[in-house]
DNA sequence: CACGAAATGTTAAGATGTTCAGCATTGTGA
DNA sequence: TCACAATGCTGAACATCTTAACATTTCGTG
């Protein structure tokens, strides 16, 4: 009686739907070991790939600069990595995981690991390989072709 | 020469991604008429469904309770809903689009949908079909069960 | 060397996410 | 009717997201 609009998927909120749903296995998990999603992220990035700059984490984590400033800072004061200037290039931020933390991070990672296979078990294992498939390359959508958007644009920007 | 993990697959990680790629297009529209990604998730709900209880709209646009409450104050102070208790049971909490918030939502909405065919248009549309189905099936997920997780857990639950 | 542009982080301000606690209202059973 | 649990939303505290503006350092060029 509606036949509203042809094909409205919601892709986004399905994107978060199924995000959350995934994130349901492994919270109480970081929870339980005070660390948050991001920083978790931050930790296993270092691990595999040992220290980098800031903005490479920042990139691979998927963290804003202003957040990742903050989330750095607190993870020093929590033993958990160590931050330094580049010697060469003193603009550049260096992080490296601390003892404690490559420690914990390998603590982790066994029960981490646990909870996919729990997922994939639930899920199918060839589903999985197909939906990550999908959205690898989801993410290679070209940026948007600046649209103006609103209303009220500006006239010239330059 | 390091074999790491079998299968790091990273599902969130490639969900969150996967969903920035996808809200870059939308993001600058919201963006120029003022509405947060949230704020127009609620819109188009109201929009689609008529008036509802707050926590079917907390439910339905992904949104956490404590979180939705400063969400509803904000959008109704900028003239977009209304807000007002249930006769029958004062605990519940109606939430309905202004006439101001209809016409905005239905002035977006053709816009919206022209983004989304911009990313149909490179993502295929067959594949776009596939990810959905992927994605709605991933959101059933059942909850996980309730793993003691740290390394200090508790003895016996219930 | 001087100057301006680019690169890299950080601050600031407002909005949202996340967890836990509280408050009011309602439903239920003794 | 009264105690008591359940429901629905809000408050508080902290972490993160998002955008814009700034600071610092480096680079490119005259």
């Amino acid at each position: 009686m509606d036949m509203q609009r042809p094909h409205q998927h919601r892709l986004p909120q399905h994107l978060l739907r199924a995000r959350e749903a995934v994130m349901a296995y492994f919270r109480p998990l970081l929870n339980g070991y005070g660390l948050t999603e991001q920083q978790w992220r931050i930790m296993r990035l270092l691990d595999d790939r040992g220290e980098m700059e800031a903005g490479m984490v920042a990139d691979l984590a998927c963290i804003l600069p202003p957040s990742l400033t903050g989330i750095l800072v607190r993870m020093e004061k929590a033993g958990l990595i160590h931050r330094r200037k580049d010697k060469s290039d003193s603009r550049r931020l260096i992080v490296s995981l601390s003892a404690e933390g490559r420690t914990l991070t390998q603590q982790i990672s066994p029960q981490s690991a646990a909870c996919y296979e729990q997922i994939e078990q639930h899920f199918g294992e060839d589903k999985l390989e197909q939906l990550l498939q999908l959205l690898t390359e989801l993410e290679q959508l070209p940026a948007p072709a600046a649209q103006p958007a609103a209303a009220e644009e500006e006239a010239a920007a330059d």
